[in-house]
RNA sequence: GCGCCCGUAGCUCAGUUGGAUAGAGCGCCGGGCUUCGAACCCGUAGGUCGCAGGUUCGAGUCCUGCCGGGCGCACCA
């Protein structure tokens, strides 16, 4: 972490008279620019931004309360630093407010859609795995909590100055998609999507219910399938086109879904193509020594000296394992884009076979291995438990948004707010899937969430729609004249705790970006915009924009809200949600 | 049984990487639109941070042990 990242932060200067503080006060002590730490105090009466001294306490083994008495006699008041003061082991600093508000709106309307990118990344590449489908199901709200972190996340690594490669990687082989076409060539009858009238994969979906239906009754269904898996592995003719007939009606239901998520990928890997070169690896690991074979012929790695267990990479009949794609990919990956870094976004139930399949390429002798990284998120409970594809027991993606949809569309109407067919149905879109977006991306990504139909998504409080309006309401004003203010601002005339306060959050979204970006924790820029759109929604509340009075603080506060649009603009961007200007 | 994850207000969640008096939203009760968007704002009530120890100036946060919930531990992907 080096100080460069931080030159867009309008705190800098701030953190700087700290550090010079600290190095007059107790020279040759080795502290990094990086460890000051900001905090902001409970009480605005005891200081605008607060810098605790336990640290260099430890450091320097002296009483904390006279190492920050010590600091303050160092710093003396700057065009920005109105006055210092200690509170025991608090150093604590009075902002200069018209210098501050000044200094951070004009930074922001300077940065415009740039404010808050930040250099962690460097231009470094790094890859996200996201979303990796069956193909033999439509999407459910599981796949949706996926899609929407891993795009997120894509966002914010790129923000955060990554070159970010977005990735898909299709399930499409195996004997769960066998069932399906097993039920359908028994009891398709030659339908289709077209004659049916359905999405492609709900079509597709259909089948495999029905085969888990009828393969309880009849075992004999069950062979069928092993039967045909083995087929399509020999590259049976018929079989294989069957197999392509159907994935591809699932493509297309797939798209659909994608494309009103937003979901975009760089590259889509198919794992019927990957698992032969996971094949090839894993028989030159058996020439090196890597792996061996066992008595029954399976090929198998040792890995009870990692605290792990035997695994199986290759069956004694040649087909691979589940293990065996993903070596294949993984080996691909790096091979097709420079990349330092690469995150798999799967969920957490599978944190074991990633632990393995990262020591497997680690003994395999490839250096990147250490740079995986699965990022495992909680899972989605319905009230009555799991979801179970096999049972249609699910939430069904296309569904919900529908409903969301639906939903929006009469908030909408029921204010009668002059918005009317095409448009009408577009921004409902937008808030319906935002509403969705963000119930999901609130949340830590570790944890499960339990989803409650009836309650879960709401368009108040601590929700996207919020956040949505108070942009819309924000772009409202600029509408009604906030854009054709001519006027010099004078910040000095802005000095409530509302103005204030907003300016102090505005002033946190690189760190936001920051910390979201390097703990892959994206809950923490929902949060944030949460807060923000909050301080908005009380200065504009108590104080008159339009009808300040006064055509300077009119034209200062018109810029403050110029401010809040560009982070809440960008914010929601980050999150993948559509910023309104009418709702 | 073994391993990993999670326990914070009635419900859903934050908690700035160990810092000041633990915060929001929803819900309940009450208040605020002739004035820039009320999908908004304000107030009241609501807590043994699962329990018990430990580490230290300081623990919701770290370590140990319990309790409760979840997820893994296949030639399924």
């Amino acid at each position: 972490m080096k100080k460069e990242i931080w030159k867009d932060n309008p705190l800098d200067s701030l953190k700087t008279a700290i550090l010079e503080a600290i190095k007059t006060a107790y020279p040759g002590l080795g502290y990094e620019y990086e460890e000051i730490n900001l905090d902001i105090p409970p009480d605005p009466k005891m200081g605008d931004f607060g810098f605790s001294c336990f640290e260099l306490a430890k450091k320097i083994r002296d009483n904390p309360a006279k190492i920050s008495n010590n600091l303050s006699e160092k710093i003396k008041p700057t065009k920005f630093i109105d006055k210092v003061c200690t509170s025991g082991p608090f150093l604590n600093f009075f902002l200069k407010n018209e210098i501050f508000i000044s200094d951070i709106i004009n930074h922001i309307l300077f940065q415009k859609e740039s404010y808050g990118r930040i250099n962690l990344g460097n231009g470094k590449g790094i890859m996200i795995e996201y979303s990796a489908p069956n193909t033999n199901k439509p999407q459910h709200l599981g796949h949706v909590r996926n899609n929407t972190i891993g795009m997120a996340l894509s966002n914010i690594l790129e923000k955060a100055g990554f070159r970010v490669y977005r990735v898909n990687l299709v399930n499409d082989r195996g004997i769960h998609i066998s069932k399906s076409m097993i039920a359908y060539k028994l009891w398709g009858n030659g339908k289709t999507p077209e004659s049916e009238g359905k999405k492609g994969d709900h079509f597709v979906g259909d089948y495999y219910v029905l085969f888990e239906q009828k393969a309880k009754k009849d075992p004999v269904l069950l062979k069928e399938a092993q039967e045909l898996l083995i087929k399509w592995e020999n590259g049976d003719k018929d079989v294989v086109n069957l197999w392509r007939k159907m994935n591809n009606w699932v493509y297309e239901g797939f798209d659909e879904t994608y494309r009103r998520l937003g979901c975009k990928f760089d590259k889509i890997y198919y794992e019927s193509d990957t698992y032969k070169l996971g094949k090839d690896i894993v028989f030159k690991a058996l020439k090196e020594g890597h792996c061996y074979k066992d008595s029954k012929g399976d090929i198998v790695i040792d890995l009870r000296d990692r605290g792990l267990e035997k695994k199986v990479l290759l069956r004694k009949d040649g087909t691979s394992v589940y293990i065996t794609q993903d070596i294949g990919t993984t080996v691909m990956k790096f091979n097709d884009f420079n990349i330092e870094r690469s995150i798999f976004v799967v969920a957490s139930e599978q944190k074991y076979h990633f632990k393995v399949l990262f020591n497997v390429l680690d003994i395999f002798g490839y250096e990147w291995a250490k740079n995986c990284f699965h990022l495992g998120y909680g899972m989605v409970y319905l009230p009555e438990g799991k979801m179970k594809s096999r049972e249609g027991k699910v939430v069904d993606a296309d569904n919900l948004m529908d409903e969301l949809h639906q939903l929006a569309k009469n908030e909408i109407m029921k204010r009668n707010r002059n918005i009317h067919g095409e448009e009408l149905e577009k921004i409902a879109e937008s808030i319906g899937i935002g509403a969705i977006k963000y119930f999901l991306l609130k949340v830590h990504p570790l944890k499960d969430i339990f989803f409650n139909p009836e309650e879960s998504i709401s368009f108040e409080g601590t929700t996207g729609p919020y956040v949505q309006y108070t942009h819309a309401r924000i772009s409202s004003v600029m509408r009604m004249g906030g854009n054709k203010i001519n006027e010099s601002p004078d910040y000095s005339l802005m000095t409530t705790p509302e103005e204030i306060q907003l300016s102090k959050l505005l002033a946190k979204f690189p760190d936001i970006v920051f910390e979201s970006a390097s703990s892959y924790n994206i809950s923490r820029v929902a949060n944030y915009l949460f807060n923000v759109a909050k301080a908005f929604n009380k200065f504009y509340h108590d104080h008159s924009i339009l009808n300040a009075g006064n055509k300077k603080l009119t034209a200062g506060r018109v810029n403050l809200c110029k401010a809040s649009l560009i982070v809440l603009k960008e914010g929601l961007k980050l999150l993948g949600i559509e910023p309104l200007e009418k709702m």
